[in-house]
DNA sequence: CAGATGTTGTCCATGGTCTGTCAAGTTCCT
DNA sequence: AGGAACTTGACAGACCATGGACAACATCTG
């Protein structure tokens, strides 16, 4: 199982072998096996405490209180959270109302939020999504699922204006009610060390300007999965586009973002999220 | 628990360092662990109690008052629930989020559920809506507060299929996307021992229809502030009505009711969820 | 009203601690 | 040979502690 040296660790986290080594010697965060030569062998599990790691040191922890932290039990593998992710989406088909938010609870109890999301909810809806458009899942199941969820995750987005960092204005684009990814963009970028403020679904472009002329963000992000909501809205968003930096994502392109004096996001939630970190 | 460091603790609430020092040595607000080098360790609860001076500060008193309350015994009820309910008024007011959450918290832990729902964002929420009426609020400010207590009043739905009480089924109609109140009368209703099934907002006739027939509830109760949003789909409400006893409210009247197969639910929430139970 | 007194947020000097990075010299593998 | 890894030791810059000082403001006093 012991296999990466201490190159390869470093290619995966993003953590230079200098730094792997000192948190080695001075916190015993690994302990790496040996191989004749004395080269360290990690195993994927390190990999993942060293993950663990810079999370903790993004909370804002000193390094040995996040040594301290992560060297417990690292966080369980593919096969527990695959069961969670199992029962939830038995529990939703159920109508189970309890069992389902058990599963959540456990699910957050184990994983960060943006892990939760991106490796779970996310997938779960789509394929829920993709199960009702061959017949084989009912409107009721959707319904109730992405009702439950939806609660769920809303409770995700709290404590974002905290800090110190830019400011970025999130929402969805007047009649669009799909904020799941949005707010995956949100938890993303709040690890970025951005600070947040969160419209929600459906906001109409007046609030949208109100909130950017009261806040004067780094960037406004407004997502919307059916371009001809942001076609319907051109001029207002054009004029925050004037105000803020302004960023689109969804169903958009080049051309349309070019119309709103804005700059095009695409890929996932969290790409997106490095991308526009990196803008300012 | 105490794991933050001095800085983090001021990046977090806003506070310099020199202040959170200087609140320590005047009043004794705080009184973190030391590491081994002298180090200041806070908690969390730390990072809360600055939060709420803060909080008393912006409401006017002096930094020893503030200090005195936000370290000491809690005030007796009512001022402080006025208090909270004011503040997270001008949280919304401000788009405040970490505070207006922290406002959110008070209430809920001072008082129930049903208790925070009436007595502070029911009416809170109608304040808004007559203010914005007149043109003293802006379309931001009331999107902004509705989305936020949107998000937690959804976390106030849970677990309520637990036990062994007959079982009810909650939908607000199709279209229909206010469900506050829905939720208010789920929590009274759980009160008196029910089980319930919350399907939210905008549920889609055929939706209710499948979960009232995998659940086979001693109740349904559909709920709609427009009546023709309940006209729109009165065959199929008609056919839930025969499976199971269909309440409507909202607005309707006892016409439409009788056209439904229904019976009608007036007064408040929990007026209303008194009637319900006594139904069975 | 002038002056005295108290309150409160901020600033500073000095000195210790923490932590990421770097360097030097060596060994291992292909 | 050259790239990657090993160990040890060092270092700069960020972070923190203490204690005192101070300016701005409010409140009280004669």
């Amino acid at each position: 199982m012991h296999t990466l040296r201490i190159g390869e660790v470093a290619r995966r986290t993003g953590v230079s072998t200098d730094l792997l080594r000192a948190w080695e010697r001075r916190y015993g965060l690994l302990q790496p096996d040996r191989a004749e030569a004395g080269y360290r062998l990690y195993s994927e599990a390190d990999v993942a405490r060293v993950a663990r790691m810079q999370e903790l040191l993004r909370d804002g922890l000193a390094a040995a209180e996040a040594a301290r932290q992560a060297g417990g039990e690292p966080e369980p593998a593919a096969p527990r959270r695959d069961a969670d992710v199992r029962r939830l989406a038995e529990a939703l088909a159920r109508f189970d109302d309890t069992a389902a938010h058990e599963a959540f609870d456990r699910l957050l109890a184990d994983f960060t939020g943006l892990a939760v999301l991106e490796q779970a909810v996310l997938p779960l809806l789509r394929e829920l999504g993709e199960r009702w458009e061959r017949g084989e899942a009912s409107v009721a199941e959707e319904h109730f699922a992405s009702n439950l969820i939806r609660g769920r995750v809303l409770g995700l987005a709290r404590g974002w204006d905290r800090g110190g960092g830019p400011r970025a204005v999130l929402a969805c684009a007047s009649g669009e009610r799909h904020e799941l990814g949005l707010i995956a963009f949100g938890i993303a970028l709040r690890a970025h060390g951005w600070r947040v403020t969160y419209l929600g679904a459906d906001t109409p472009p007046e609030t949208l300007a109100v909130a950017v002329a009261a806040i004067a963000p780094a960037a406004v992000i407004v997502v919307a999965l059916d371009r001809r909501r942001l076609e319907g809205d051109a001029e207002v968003l054009a004029d925050v586009g004037r105000a803020a930096p302004l960023w689109i994502a969804g169903d958009a392109d080049e051309a349309l973002a070019e119309r709103l004096g804005a700059r095009l996001l695409d890929g996932g939630p969290i790409e997106a999220a490095t991308t526009v970190a990196a803008s300012a």
